[in-house]
Formats: structure tokens, sequence, C-alpha cells
DNA sequence: GTCTATACTCTGATAGAC
DNA sequence: GTCTATCAGAGTATAGAC
């Protein structure tokens, strides 16, 4: 192999085994819980012993840390992605709805970590994860304030109060959505996003803003 | 003391010192989360040592059981009597709304425990819990399913799915609201159900069913 | 019913060989 | 980088006195 070549293999494997480890761990995390899942079985999951674990992660909360950090990046980037894939504000809507459910049932279970463990870290942690997770969510506004300006949502819409209940109805799929069950994400998606439009479009006969 | 009243005094102090084992016991688990919470504090928390908290129950895991079993009666009652409270289906989802948000962020933190600490719960418990649950929606699907009777409703809309993603939206409120916030608990709700009536008022102008 | 004292288990984490 | 071996600590739960 060419030298030149050499640098950039080595990252991606060394990023492909911190993929690896942070999804396996990702998938116990989620069905059993942070506590409940000993550094044994996330090691057994990666193939490894748990003293391998430790050579990458100091302590068990510090891979928590990185396996969020991670999930967060990945949502911001599909959502990002989706938002670029057409210049209609409402549509640009749909598309973010529709990755953010993505990211959230989608295979790696990061997501849902990242949204239902962030108790399981100490203080100063906990606050980071908070900070990463308040960048997505100005996304969001980002978003919606679009909306605003283009015209497409009511201008007296109180966007903050829409944004909580929207992504809470979003992040609440994560627990009951089954893969074999009646509905496919995009239903789920579209109904909210209807819902969404129809309630709050500019000029809508009603709903008075009261 | 009359001798007739002795048994129903009995009862009722029975009854406090449960209420307030659970009370005490959720509020812990809902800031540290189950397993992080050891018995010694809850002990620590009820006033007396872990040794005469077993005497009560017998695992940690049967306290968090009894803790939901109690929450989810506590809810039920709450929105039932709301329900009751009038007779226009409209202003019944309205009270009803406001009633599980009540009990979702009220000073028991009974409700948080049970929405998320489920995956604390081993196997059979968390079928018992399930089915519990399950009868708590059946409940918002009876008055959902009113409302389309009375004509509140478009008959089209899917009632399962507006029922899942209302009930996501409400029960995620409970991580982010804040007493000293800028929302109070009615404009929370009345900010759903006004969506919720908006977009899908019988007779609505907009908003085919696709 | 509540307390004291304690047994037993399990887990996160470390040190050092390879 | 990964494995072996192991420790110190913590936590649930129990037995029996009061």
């Amino acid at each position: 192999m060419p030298t030149s070549k050499t640098q950039p293999v080595i990252a991606a494997t060394e990023g492909a085994q911190r993929a690896l480890i942070l999804t396996r761990a990702a998938r116990l995390f989620r069905k059993k819980g942070f506590e409940r899942t000993t550094v044994k079985e996330i090691a057994q999951a990666c193939e490894m012993l748990p003293g391998s674990l430790y050579y990458r992660y100091k302590t068990k909360e510090e891979l928590l840390v990185d396996l969020m950090r991670y999930g967060i990046e990945d949502v911001m980037q599909d959502v990002l992605a989706s938002f670029e894939q057409t210049e209609d504000p409402s549509e640009q809507l749909r598309y973010c709805i529709n990755a953010h459910l993505r990211a959230l049932v989608s295979d790696s279970d990061l997501i849902f970590v990242l949204l239902f463990e962030w108790r399981a870290l100490g203080g100063e942690a906990q606050s980071d994860i908070i900070a990463l997770r308040d960048d997505y969510e100005r996304l969001w506004s980002d978003i919606l304030e679009a909306m605003v300006q283009e015209g497409v949502l009511k201008p007296d819409v109180d966007l903050k109060l829409l944004r909580l209940v929207g992504i809470g109805s979003l992040n609440w799929v994560a627990t009951w959505y089954d893969p074999e069950g009646p509905y496919d994400l995009d239903q789920i998606g579209g109904f909210l996003w209807r819902i969404i439009v129809d309630a709050l479009l500019a000029g809508g006969a009603r709903g008075a803003p009261s």
C-alpha cells in the first residue's frame, strides 16, 4: 500500500472500531438500560474482554458520553442533509421529521440511548450532552422560523412550544414503534406533519391564536 | 377514640405509610433513576432503615412495581374525574389533557417513574405493568372515539395514531417542563388541544385525508 | 414493625504480562 | 492493543434481637 494512503486507512479502521463498540453498546443500553448493562457484557458483544475496553475508555460513563456525542452528530448530519434536499419550507419540515424518525428507530440505537439515559450521567458530563442537545434543537428552531418567514406558518404561532411538543411526539415514537407493526415511519411522520400544517398554516380559516 | 372508627383509621395510616414510601421513592427514582438509587437512600428518605423497608417489600423491584401500580391508579382516577366534569366531547378532551399533564409533573413523581423506568422491571413484572398501561391508553381511545361519534373529529382520522402521537407529546413534557419556566400546564395543554381540534375538526376546510 | 449486624454477590476498574 | 488475574467497594437482601 502506498504510504500516502496509510494514514486515512488507519483512521478509518479506528473509526470503524469505535462505531462498532458504540453501536453494540447502544443496543445493550437500549434493551437493559445503562446501569444494568455490565462492562463484561459490552466487551462480550464486541468480542473482546473487559480489560480491552478500558484501553479505549477510562470509565463506563466515558463510553456513554462518547456514544451520545456520536449519536447526536449522526442525527444532526441526517437532518441537515434532509433539510438541504429541497427549498420548499413545508417539504423541508416533512423531510426533517422523517430523518429524525429514521435516526430514532434505525438499527443504531444511539439516539434512543441519548434520549433516555441522560440521567445516568453525572453533573458535568450531563451539562455537556445537554448543550449538544440544545444545538440540535436550535436546528429545529431555525427550520420552523424559516417556515414562518416564508409564510407557511402563521406568524403568531408559539414556535418554542411547537418545537417542544413536536419533538416530544417524535421522540416518544421510539417507545412504541414496531417495525413489524401497522405503521411505517413515513406514515407516522406524515401524520404529524399534516396536523401541524393543517392547524398552523398561514391564512387558516380557523384557529384564532387567542 | 371510639372503637368503630379504629379499623378505618388503621387502614388510613397504613395507606398513608405506603403513599409516603412510594412518593419518596418516586422522587429519588425520578432524579437518579431506579438502579442508581440505593435501598439505603430510600429508607433514609422515609426516615427508617433498610431492614424496615424489607418488611414491606420483599425486593427493591417489588417496591417499584407497587409504585407504578399506585401511580397508574392515580392518573386513571384523575383523568376519569376530569372526563366526567362535562358532557361536551371537545371540552372533555381538553380536561383530560390537563389532568394527564398535572399527574405528570405534580409533586408526586409516580407517573414519571412509570413512564421512564419500566425497563428496570424483569419479564413478568414488565408485562403486568404494560397491561395496566394498556388499560389507561384504552381510556384515551374511548375519549377520542366519542369525539368522532359526536361529530367533533373527522370520521376518517386514524385514532390510534392520534392517540399515540398525542400521548407521546404529553409524556415528553415531563422531560422539559419547568414550574419556574415560561409555560404553565394550561398553556401547554391548550396548545396541543387547539392543534388537534384545528387540524382534525369535522368539516374542516383543509386536510383531505390523503 | 423497626433496628442491628452481616453475608454474599457482582461490578467497575487496575496492574502488568504478552 | 488485547488478555489475565484480581481487588476494593458497593449494594441487595437476610437473620434475629428488641
